[in-house]
DNA sequence: AAATATTACTCTGCCTGTCAAAGTAATTTT
DNA sequence: AAAATTACTTTGACAGGCAGAGTAATATTT
């Protein structure tokens, strides 16, 4: 299981590209990512409410509600353009980073 | 310039990557990371010795002083027996970070 | 039918890493 | 002598992430 604090930063990124995908809502989103990283990284509730709630303050998504099934009810969130820019310009940064760091961990592997 | 957020938990690992090579001071780390990354990258100076203080106290680095030299006297920094292990464990884990992102990140770049 | 588990979201308060800003001090350059 | 550069330190603040507790509806088990 990868430390949550070496993820920081690229959560945002993650989720933002599951919705992309197609519109999800919160639970499903930390099913997905648990399963998809085959439990290598879980993110944490929490977490992902807050990170929610960031990006819909800031415009990047937007939420609606969906049918109630099995359980509470769902919150959807969708992406707006505003988000599909925003993610375009993570994905460049994250080969950025990569690039960066793997200077400094050239020839430790 | 990449974003310090985005390279947040890393530093660790630039550092230690630097004394590894060779016992190495404060403001020298500092230029050093700047070159090599063609200033992509830079430590904040309140960072660095943030991280520096941080390190010290888990004994994964060891400070003396070093002789007076164009300026303040210089502070060198020595990885420990402990802090390489450390830092092969930081190895390790960034190879899997980068498997993880990717996997997410797929089909966008 | 009652109890338990699962699905699903929210809120509060805390911790940690990073950083801006300001300060100290010695040496070098102008 | 003044200014620039080298070099380190401290303080206080901020933002992202998280544990823990809570709410609520549906599904499953007993």
């Amino acid at each position: 299981m990868v430390r949550s604090d070496i993820i920081r930063g690229h959560l945002d990124s993650i989720i933002l590209r599951l919705i992309l995908e197609k519109d999800r809502y919160g639970y499903e989103i930390s099913q997905e990512i648990s399963i998809r990283t085959n439990n290598r990284f879980q993110i944490k509730e929490a977490t992902l409410y807050a990170v929610f709630q960031r990006l819909e303050k800031k415009e990047i998504i937007e939420a609606y509600f969906g049918d109630v099934s099995h359980g509470g009810k769902r919150k959807y969130y969708r992406i707006t353009p505003l988000g599909k820019a925003y993610l375009n310009e993570l994905v460049k940064e994250w080969s950025e980073v990569k690039e960066i760091i793997d200077l400094f961990m050239e020839g430790l592997e």
